[in-house]
DNA sequence: CCATTGACGAAGA
DNA sequence: TTCTTCGCCAATG
């Protein structure tokens, strides 16, 4: 189907990327540099966040965070504020008193 | 081809 | 504990 993104060459390696972000159950998250690991260092956290802002509709990118925990949307102009802690909350996402995400709680740690 | 930027991470001061 | 610096990969001008 028509993944067609015209670089061509080896398709994008966002896919992976996608593809991780996209088994993340709900209630749970994940950071960049967990993704970055799992591509076995294919790709470094920043490209990851990079893929992130490129990412497809059908990826829950609200369940990527950076290591610390907090929403790095939350400084994006074209994002609303509070949006990603709002849909995780949601989702029942636990919250530190600092507005970071517990990973201790939260984290995803892959399907193994 | 070179310089700059970006939804990052870890280490050092 | 907070702030700064370097490294990382990919995209854009």
């Amino acid at each position: 189907m028509g993944r067609s993104l015209g670089s061509g060459s080896s398709r994008s390696a966002w896919e992976a990327v996608y593809d991780i972000v996209r088994e993340v159950p709900r209630g749970c998250v994940t950071t960049y540099g967990v993704i970055s690991k799992r591509l076995e260092g294919r790709l470094s956290a920043r490209a990851v966040g990079w893929a992130m802002h490129v990412c497809p509709a059908d990826v829950p990118w609200h369940r990527v965070v950076n290591a610390s925990g907090g929403c790095s949307t939350d400084r994006l102009p074209s994002a609303r504020p509070g949006l990603q802690k709002a849909l995780l909350k949601s989702e029942g996402v636990k919250f530190r008193k600092n507005g970071t995400v517990d990973l201790e709680q939260c984290l995803w740690k892959g399907p193994g």
